[in-house]
DNA sequence: CCCCTTCGGTCTGTATTGCAAACCAGAGGT
DNA sequence: ACCTCTGGTTTGCAATACAGACCGAAGGGG
């Protein structure tokens, strides 16, 4: 019933900040990828890159693998979960652009 | 050059904010619009709203009216440059969704 | 005439965030 | 033994986003 403005500002953060967006983009596409590999398509700097994982996995949207074997390496992929939720937060742009197009005020 | 993600990371956060999307998809559709009226379809508070609304016109995305004829009165507009941001905006997020569904790894 | 409530916003305080630079640990080279 | 390169994590800080307190002006009742 809200308008499609009140949903907007709704959108949940955690998938649509830029940086996170480009992340979970990248592993919809991917299906499984390592830190630097991120790191590179990304352009994000190391720091950023771990700790905007860290906020991804503790919303599990991502799982992340640690392991040692060799040098250390990081694989970072989407959750069943977490590959829903962000293919419908694109869907949901889509569908919220839309309806902001074709809206006009219902009390005017 | 960059990879559709690299993109993505970089966008514009003024515009790409929700309670700010809400706000400036608003505009799009309506021309011009009076305070009360942004926070009905929006569903922001006050404060927020008013905070938003000075962030949006101190990066010249709207312009902002304030008349004392009767009761006061706050009326905002896009700015032309505004206008085109806005609808850019959407457009590069459609365009880099599309992008990053058809992106495969050039160095692999 | 004075109170007091409602309208229309702005300002303040605070908890959260995004970011990069500093830091750290292990594997090789020399 | 020492340096250094790879692969990340933690720390520190500036900027947000948000809501609730605040404030001035216009109208209504007593």
């Amino acid at each position: 019933m809200g308008t499609p403005f009140e949903d907007m500002a709704d959108i949940d953060r955690l998938v649509h900040e830029p940086a996170r967006l480009a992340i979970t983009s990248a592993l919809l596409s991917c299906e499984s990828a390592d830190f630097l590999f991120l790191q590179r398509i990304t352009g994000l700097s190391k720091g950023n890159l771990s700790s905007h994982l860290s906020k991804l996995s503790a919303g599990g949207v991502v799982g992340i693998e640690k392991s040692t074997d060799g040098r250390p390496r990081t694989t970072v992929r989407l959750t069943p979960g977490g590959r829903v939720t962000v293919s419908a937060h694109w869907d949901r742009l889509l569908r919220l652009h839309e309806a902001a197009e074709a809206w006009t005020d219902p009390g005017a």
